[in-house]
DNA sequence: ACCTGAACACCGTTCAAGT
DNA sequence: ACCTGAACACCGTTCAAGT
């Protein structure tokens, strides 16, 4: 513990990775609402001026999440033919956003670019293309799947009138669609 | 003016009406960022305090501004064949809450019920059901249009990298898949 | 009796003071 | 030199004091 002198002592007691970690650990349990510079601080220990230590600002921190949750997005099965690969690369993202409702959150707030270079978007770019699809309609179906996407899982009020309400399956009418579409 | 005494004087200098009116007219100049009861107060010229005699809270001012900008919305024309109407009544959806992107931020933020009880809706689902889709179907058409067009609305960053961002039309991308989903 | 200033418990962010 | 308590400028909401 003497080698440990204060001279030698490492300044952060945290580092970014790890402020990243407790912030999705506070989105994945209590919801992105749940994440304020104030209870990241406190989850970490200190006070909320500590945090802009490691993180420019609040925005930039919900850009680190995005960045780290895409990274666990499901890719399109290559082994599969363009169709139904497709379909299947689709649905599996529709079950991977809706595990992580913060991540619609964060996506419909407009706070966080949302990476479409990233190698989600690339593969199934790629199997639009391979569908047959060239040029505007290309980029109008990619953009419809993923508009579809955003808007089936961030109405959190599908129906909001009695009976019916229990009616729609968002899943199922995400998977309408899908089929619709390609 | 002897006539309006202090014990005839009207107790609020406004009214519920007035109230909307005003928030309103925030949220059209200046978004709905811009909307806060303090905000609100303000232009009303009053204290924040005043605001809960004429509203609950917040939530409630939000949920009568999207009341008062759902009788705005177009109507399907129902001169026009099943389908054709419901190309032009979308698309015509689609500019309207294009006007008014607030409605968008208000109905993806959760906030509030959007009315799918509204003649909007029953009248679209009628053309629907016009061009022969039954129960789940129904259902599952009318929610994946409604998500589509939540969804390339509430997407400000359809593409975040370089070269492709002025290339994709989100209306464009919409009336795409318009065509194929109905 | 109605209205509202002032306060309360939050928020993101900054900065000077402390180690 | 790095860290952070305390402050600043907000927010929605409440309530006691004022008319």
């Amino acid at each position: 513990v003497e080698l440990l002198s204060s001279r030698t002592m490492p300044r952060h007691l945290f580092d970014r990775p790890q402020v990243v970690a407790t912030a999705r650990r506070i989105v994945d349990t209590d919801g992105l609402e749940a994440l304020t510079v104030r209870s990241l601080a406190s989850a970490l220990g200190t006070g909320p001026a500590s945090v802009y230590r490691h993180v420019e600002n609040r925005r930039e921190l919900l850009q680190l999440l995005a960045d780290d949750a895409a990274t666990e997005l499901p890719l399109p099965d290559e082994s599969l033919p363009p169709r139904d690969r497709l379909l299947d690369s689709w649905l599996a993202l529709y079950d991977a956003f809706a595990a992580r409702p913060w991540l619609i959150d964060l996506i419909a707030s407009g706070e966080v670019i949302s990476a479409h270079a990233s190698p989600v978007a690339e593969k199934n770019l790629q199997a639009l293309a391979d569908l047959g699809l060239r040029g505007p309609d290309l980029h109008a179906a990619y953009s419809s799947l993923n508009a579809l996407l955003l808007g089936t899982l961030s109405s959190r009020h599908p129906y909001g009138h009695g009976a019916s309400e229990a009616t729609v399956d968002p899943r199922g009418a995400f998977q309408w669609a899908l089929q619709k579409l390609i």
